[in-house]
DNA sequence: AAATAAAACTAATAAGCGTTAGTTTTGTGT
DNA sequence: ACACAAAACTAACGCTTATTAGTTTTATTT
């Protein structure tokens, strides 16, 4: 029946893409080899083949999968009428979130989109650019509207985009620390920055 | 006569450690071939080996090259008697200037560490860890003095050293602003934090 | 000009890669 | 019990990889 197959096909793929997350984080894209992925599944290479298209498929998946989370909230957020400072800070705890939801499939979506191939590469790529020239908006906007001091609009996004991926070493170190915690910690490094203010 | 030789091997390997990185950057180390490298140098990829020893090798030395230079300056740093805030402003504008004058190597340390072979990578896996406690007893110190927020050092040493790192977009995009600019930016950015303050 | 050593070359090796073809097993619906 | 299809298997393919061995060219010193 048509139908089971379908069923049980998409569930032993999506198996296999999150066991391939698990192992191109850990040991690179370039370094995982269909054999060691056919390992981790208790079958052989060849298997494999049953279900998925090729190697790279599973990496144009995994990078566009998270690539699309990311622009569907980015819009969410774009089209609310909240103050820049706080659309801001919804952007952030969603990377926070992501990075505890999605860590395997985000980092290797962050570390190894360079080896898409073309078309999707170029296609990837562009979407960033999309994405963050949502950010460089929203800081423009509130420039604007003097809730953001006057700086570089693309450093300032750079940074934070930057500062929010570092949340890896994070779950690498599994530090004591609770996500409400770091939420709160780092939303008010980024926002109000590390110096103390003498209270006037 | 020995001296000679000494001196050609010296800059020749020097010249193909220089060409590695560019490469490793742009393709990554495992999507780069010993066959590529020795492309862009004008030889056979077998007359390489008249040079170095190894392509891990290559890879060994660029990324404890780098180590090496951000350990000793910030030895260099802790040893003086400066505040904690100028102490982490001297580090960030560090890391700055390291990525103008070294940005391949750099990148490639960033970036392709882990393809590092045992017992390099545990020793350079330490290395950073090593670091990176260096900057948490700084903010630790500037805690103590009242200089810094009450805040989770840990977090913050990851904020401030993944923004940094973000300096490698500014590098690829080549966006119109100087160096100065950049600095001042992103330490204020980094210090006092995004949010406008109303001057009382 | 002869000697010497550095550095290039050609050719080949063994290992690992993604992937395909063809075949057999496994499990479910009739 | 039979049929059918999903999903495993074995075996092999062509290709690329880093690296080595052995040889020849190039350039410098005596």
């Amino acid at each position: 029946m048509s139908k089971i197959k379908a069923i049980n096909n998409g569930t032993k793929k999506e198996a296999i893409h999150k066991k391939a997350a698990e192992l191109f984080r850990e040991k690179g894209f370039a370094r995982s080899s269909m054999r060691m992925l056919a390992e981790t599944m208790g079958i052989e290479a060849a298997s494999l083949y049953n279900h998925i298209g090729s190697k790279s498929e599973i990496l144009e998946s995994i990078c566009f999968k998270i690539a699309h989370q990311f622009t569907l909230h980015l819009n969410e957020v774009v089209s609310k009428s909240d103050s820049a400072i706080s659309k801001l800070e919804n952007l952030i705890r969603f990377h926070i979130h992501m990075m505890m939801v999605s860590y395997d499939e985000l980092y290797v979506a962050n570390h190894e989109w360079k080896q898409l191939e073309e078309p999707f590469l170029g296609e990837f790529s562009n979407q960033r650019k999309v994405y963050e020239r949502g950010w460089v908006e929203i800081i423009q906007q509130g420039i604007k509207n003097k809730e953001i001091k006057e700086t570089h609009p693309h450093v300032a996004v750079i940074t934070l985009l930057s500062a929010v991926r570092g949340l890896e070493f994070w779950k690498r170190n599994q530090k004591n620390i609770s996500i409400k915690e770091l939420e709160l910690n780092m939303t008010d490094l980024l926002l109000n920055g590390l110096i103390k203010k003498t209270i006037k």
